[in-house]
DNA sequence: AACTATTTATAAGA
DNA sequence: TTCTTATAAATAGTT
């Protein structure tokens, strides 16, 4: 894929093979994530370049439980034994059951995304239908609900911001009668501050709330993110720490 | 590259899925042993078929000394107790992860069922309102497909067992000529004996699966539990593989 | 970092 | 699974 054949050796070329390098880790990233995505397999992908610089790529941003999951499928019974059996047995099974239970619920959550649902019988699936469907009642309401509420807030503080506009323009005035200037240039003036008001922008956002309310949320795509990649409240608590 | 485009989004069809995994695979082991070997990077790439499998790939098949080396890069100078050393020291950790992880997955399942809703964003809504969109619809199409394999093995079945009847029921019309009873008697026999056929209870429901997978669902509730606890599905421990 | 001519990878079909 | 083939993607060399 280039415009020449390749050898598979070093490329001796220090500059060449650092730009190759960087184009082909974003190729192999790339492809690593896809397969994960494609094909619902698990991928842990390390990178140490030649400077030792890391990059890494995993499903899901969990590279230690993939890690652990490698481990495991190796070592499996073997070496687990290996120290006080009494309390370590225990943990072993305390561990088991809570790998048991992250399992479990992440099949859960990859039907919840309407994935992975060939394992489903028509029961549960009419059943998970119902519940997505009272799921997304609720959050329509919580949505709207909050809508309302940061509009009501907007609105508090537009009321509040024009108030004391007022009071300045106020003092202003009685300033300038003091001073004796013309009343013509201030008024003008007041009306060029309401540009720091935000009136305008607050009506405009609440008219395209309230239309995305009340029908079946056609256009509102465009506030969301390509979601090719789990969106950011999925990914956030998990990702980092 | 292939055919056609690609959607970065899980392949639905096993088969399907299965192949590309396949091929895939192969494809980025390869890559992964090329910039190895170009670039002089140090790779380490695992792979874990949905079904569990495992395929790797590592820089020199020194799988053990790359992870260390990224055991090392990451907890630097910290607390770097090794992968194979696993003490207990390492298991708490490990532990308090897992729990970490249980507990992002809860909240993330009480968010797809529409609880626990307070807690997030105007965005984050939005986000989950459109993911539980799209799952639904996936939802849908699956179980229309699995309704419709459902009725054709039904019907399938209907007409082996209406042939069946028919083939019986010259028979018994044959055996009669030659006994010399009442033609009448016997036909109302086999009137009857259509009860045992499916075909009634087919069409209906037929009609009615096609009624609720075309518009919004509406009267569909009867089929489902009670709903105050979880449905039964999600309670089942990883019912598959 | 961009641009292409090529080589590769691979989706679909057999 | 494996082979083939048309096409999409990746990328080597160049600017």
């Amino acid at each position: 894929m280039g415009r020449g054949r390749v050898q598979l050796k070093r490329i001796e070329n220090k500059i060449n093979r650092q730009v190759t390098f960087s184009k082909r880790r974003s190729g192999l990233l790339k492809k690593a994530h896809e397969i994960s995505v494609l094909c619902d397999a698990e991928v842990a992908l390390i990178v140490f370049s030649s400077k030792g610089k890391l990059f890494e790529y995993s499903t899901d941003s969990c590279m230690e439980r993939i890690l652990e999951r490698y481990d495991r499928y190796l070592y499996s019974d073997k070496q687990l034994v290996g120290r006080d059996i009494s309390q370590s047995e225990n943990w072993v099974l305390e561990h088991a059951k809570l790998k048991a239970r992250v399992e479990v619920l992440e099949k859960n959550k990859r039907n919840f995304m309407g994935e992975d649902l060939d394992s489903l019988s028509l029961k549960d699936l009419q059943s998970l239908e119902h519940q997505l469907d009272a799921a997304i009642k609720s959050i329509r309401s919580r949505k709207n609900q909050a809508m309302f509420e940061s509009i009501s807030a907007l609105q508090k503080k537009d009321k509040a911001l024009q108030d004391h506009n007022n009071t300045l323009l106020k003092k202003i005035k009685e300033r300038e009668k003091k001073t004796g200037l013309q009343e013509g240039q201030l008024v003008q003036c007041s009306n060029n501050s309401s540009i720091l008001q935000p009136q305008y922008c607050l009506t405009s956002s609440r008219d395209g709330f309230v239309r995305r309310v009340g029908g079946e949320d056609g256009g509102a795509s465009s506030l969301t993110e390509p979601n090719s990649l789990l969106p950011a409240w999925m990914l956030r608590p998990t990702t980092n720490e």
